[in-house]
DNA sequence: ATGCCTGAAGGGTTCAGA
């Protein structure tokens, strides 16, 4: 079973690059996050392109922001939306949706940005991250945590720690709130898997990041331990961040067990990052 | 070539993202 997530930054936007993925890497669950479309207007845009590839939908949206969603040819069952007893900011958002498939319990979410260090928006983070641990602590052991975390677990995850200082991402109490759900027996796969590589999943839009290779990791699949032990590969598909129109964000993936039959792209990531160009680099100003 | 920000709402710009 493969299992793919993907900040997609506007599902509408994303169309033309989330469909031919599909059909590329033909992933048999999906979590989708900033979907940016309420749950009527995700039906009219994908319903029949996703039914039509196999796929059953779980979506929790609302218009304009946030969003989440699962798509599974591998059984969508007990669906349920948000984090119940979860923090609002002020009123609930649509940051998570949970569906078993396959057997396993499979969480799409979207973690609050923070916005800048000891902002409420940031306690709203910290609050929401506690919330999901609780969630996922009274849950089975068959889970998967899987999509835009906005931590980066150590300085490892980022281009240049002294980068992001004063930044929220990198700061210890979210790290220790990213550690506090991980202690509950969650593996970080892709680490796991790639544990001296330079491995990123967001690069910012401006100032050429991505093709400098300056990015950072937040977008995680965190398995539980029985199915931690089922992975095969684990990788990022950098592939999916270059061309026209993509998101700021690339799909992370992992096999469980065989990979699938047929030719559905490498099953080890690309090995070869660009050449990291001298000086100093710095965060884009907004 | 991977190539220097994008999306959404609402209104002619501003906020949010990370």
């Amino acid at each position: 079973m493969r299992i793919a997530t993907w900040n997609v930054n506007s599902v509408k936007q994303r169309v033309p690059r989330l469909l031919p993925w599909l059909d590329e890497r033909k992933p048999d669950v999906v979590c989708l996050q900033e979907t940016k479309l309420a749950d009527e207007s995700f039906a009219e845009l994908l319903g029949d392109e996703l039914s039509g590839r196999g796929y059953e939908v779980a979506t929790h949206g609302e218009a304009a922001w946030n969003g989440v969603a699962i798509l599974s040819r591998a059984g969508l069952e007990d669906v349920e939306r948000g984090l119940p007893d979860g923090p609002g900011f002020p009123h609930p958002e649509a940051r998570a949706v949970t569906a078993t498939c396959g057997g396993v319990r499979v969480i799409s979410v979207y973690v609050p940005n923070g916005r800048s260090p000891g902002s409420d928006h940031y306690e709203y983070k910290l609050a929401w991250l506690a919330a999901l641990r609780d969630y996922v602590a009274a849950g089975p052991e068959e889970v998967v945590v899987c999509g835009d975390m906005n931590v980066a677990p150590t300085d490892d995850d980022v281009f240049d720690p002294e980068a992001y200082e004063g930044h929220t991402h990198v700061t210890p109490p979210e790290r220790d709130a990213l550690k506090a759900l991980q202690r509950l027996g969650l593996h970080d796969v892709v680490r796991d898997h790639w544990p001296n590589e330079r491995v990123f999943s967001y690069w910012d839009y401006r100032a050429g990041m991505f093709h400098q290779d300056l990015g950072m990791r937040i977008d995680l699949i965190l398995a539980g331990g029985p199915v931690a032990k089922r992975v095969k590969a684990a990788w990022i598909d950098r592939q999916a961040r270059k061309g026209k129109g993509p998101s700021d964000h690339a799909p992370v993936i992992v096999d469980l067990d065989e990979a699938p039959d047929g030719d559905i792209g490498p099953v080890v990531p690309p090995p070869s990052n660009p050449v990291i160009r001298r000086g100093k680099k710095k965060l884009p100003q907004s």
